[in-house]
DNA sequence: CGGCAGTATGTAAGCGCTTGCATTTTCAAT
DNA sequence: ATTGAAAATGCAAGCGCTTACATACTGCCG
């Protein structure tokens, strides 16, 4: 009815300046190569046609989308926010988009939107952690696009990665909370399988034990999915079992905070029931009475350089070299030494 | 070095498989048009070439991209999470998949955004709210872009929406909250200039008052951000000021987590010392200590919704009615008589 | 005043895919 | 065998953009 009958187009920009499409692209990419009185032609046409260049249409024209996908494994909760932010906002700094999706922690899931990113031209792909299927890599290396992994640091991984240790830092924390005298001790974990960091953490867990006088297979481990109301369950199946528990361990803050909500409703006081500690330190950790004590990560340093590094594997075609970050053990309110 | 210089493309399927690039193409598309022993020489070109379709040339040559964006305010909190969730898998069930970004409560950010997604082909989008610039919906109805509101619902917005009226969940929440005898009553909201949320929630509050003999003057509300920190320091600048209040009104479960760690900084009791509420009911609420009051809304079933309603739009170019949904006030241990 | 930079613009060839239409193949019925 | 309808395949245009190259204008120098 109204004006067109499609969106405008290029070509109905340039008609409406009086110019070829040619001028009107260089308008929109490098106004200087044109002169004033056409570019003002241009843009006013543009600004009454309401303008807006096709994304895909240039994507085949120059094969570079200035665009990088993330998929992480949930938005479900924050773990994974804060340092996706840092990296979004390096990325634009640098002109680039980011598009993000999310695995629900599911491999063939993963797959798929790698899958739906690199066809949408993806210029380089961020990925947690190292854990997958070496024809995934593969399949990358052949579409010629750069992935970078993050949340976990292994120099010898297939692809340079930028985090920190999993394994050391789940270690520390663990001997410093057993220095109190623990000795029942239980660990709620995501599960394993498919997931390197929760591997790490248990390793280190048990490495720790070891370290300090107890046998690593007296460490109980169960795993459940990262979620809450897991961590919950799993705690209650936990306590109230034989062989009671006087520090649960857990992978993430989430299930800590499950595990917690678990205690409350068992009536256990934390810490003089039982500690447990997490592992993030996203915000929650400090909401919850009392606070959570577990590691921190840096998590928007994290961001920022897996962004810069993802940047420069793009444009300079280099392999990267990944990057290992700190992390430290920060100690509060949910545990205390075991009652005698 | 290896195999081939770039990409695979589906000539280069088609080349291997020995049939025209057409044949490759209705394999892909409509498999049942090609017979058996060719399906088979071209799938497992496919397959040995690693070939991924090109999203992009598809969309130019379909002009469609069986692609919805949503623009969220913020990924850092889990406010949309767990809607936004279902709304994914909704849309999954209709084939079609979902891009999201986010917009940081700003404006700007957002119609940058709609550009950004519109460019890129979306078939429809999802907006949170219907406060935003006329420019902008002329620009969407120009691109012949359907637009769906969600988390707000108003009949009489320019576009359909699928939410609830914050309005008057507010005014049912603090009404039962007011009953226990309040009459100091203070609310922190997030800034209500262009959050239309915000707005009525601030409005159905002081309906509320006034329905229960105070007036709506004596509502003090301080807006700031939605974030915890905020929200912790615009409670204690409340709970230090004169005229103290005893019902500390938040915009959202962000808001009052971060009031209540402002409470126990202050070395308040929640709720003897001051009564709390929330708006959302998102996870935080359940565990903090103690539970939160809050308004509970239907995420998942308003995500559910909003997937149908929008697939619908898209796929009959209906204008799509809306809908209103129902949500409900949820008593915790956050609120208690004030005290005498 | 011819000619030559230099600048501004236009022309047209793709980018990788889909699809209407034309063509070939297949095969059952005569 | 011959034929024709149906099934399978190929041809080629075109989706909206960029960009190398060609062309058309400026001045300005000799």
């Amino acid at each position: 009815m109204s004006d067109h009958p499609a969106p405008p187009t290029l070509d109905d920009v340039a008609r409406a300046a009086g110019v070829s499409t040619a001028t009107v692209s260089r308008c929109l990419n490098d106004p200087k190569m044109v002169s004033a009185p056409t570019r003002e032609r241009v843009d006013s046409a543009i600004k009454t046609l309401g303008y807006t260049p096709n994304f895909a249409a240039r994507f085949m024209a120059v094969q570079r989308t200035f665009t990088v996908g993330a998929i992480i494994p949930t938005m479900e909760n924050a773990i994974f926010a804060r340092g996706l932010q840092a990296f979004q906002e390096e990325l634009h700094h640098h002109g680039y988009t980011l598009l993000v999706s999310s695995s629900a922690y599911q491999a063939e899931a993963e797959e798929e939107q790698v899958r739906a990113l690199v066809a949408r031209g993806a210029d380089g792909l961020l990925l947690i952690g190292y854990d997958r299927d070496q024809a995934l890599y593969d399949y990358l290396q052949r579409q010629r696009v750069p992935v970078l992994a993050a949340w976990s640091f292994d120099p010898d991984a297939a692809i340079p990665s930028i985090g920190f240790d999993n394994r050391s830092a789940m270690r520390a924390l663990t001997t410093q909370v057993l220095g109190m005298g623990h000795t029942r001790v239980a660990m709620i974990s995501a599960h394993s399988a498919e997931n390197d960091r929760a591997r790490m953490r248990i390793e280190g867990a048990r490495i720790a034990m070891e370290q300090n006088g107890l046998s690593a297979d007296d460490l109980y481990v169960v795993e459940v999915s990262y979620d809450i109301n897991e961590g919950a369950e799993a705690f209650k199946t936990l306590m109230t079992g034989p062989n009671r528990p006087s520090l649960v361990l857990c992978g993430n803050d989430v299930l800590a905070v499950g595990a917690m909500r678990g205690a409350a409703e068992l009536g256990l006081s934390v810490p003089d029931d039982v500690s447990i500690t997490g592992f993030d330190d996203i915000e929650l950790a400090q909401v919850v009475t009392p606070a959570l004590t577990t590691v921190h990560v840096p998590h928007r340093q994290m961001g920022r350089l897996a962004a810069q590094q993802l940047v420069d594997m793009i444009e300079n075609k280099t392999d990267g070299a990944g990057k290992e970050l700190e992390s430290h053990v920060v100690m509060r309110g949910s545990v205390a030494e075991p009652r005698s």
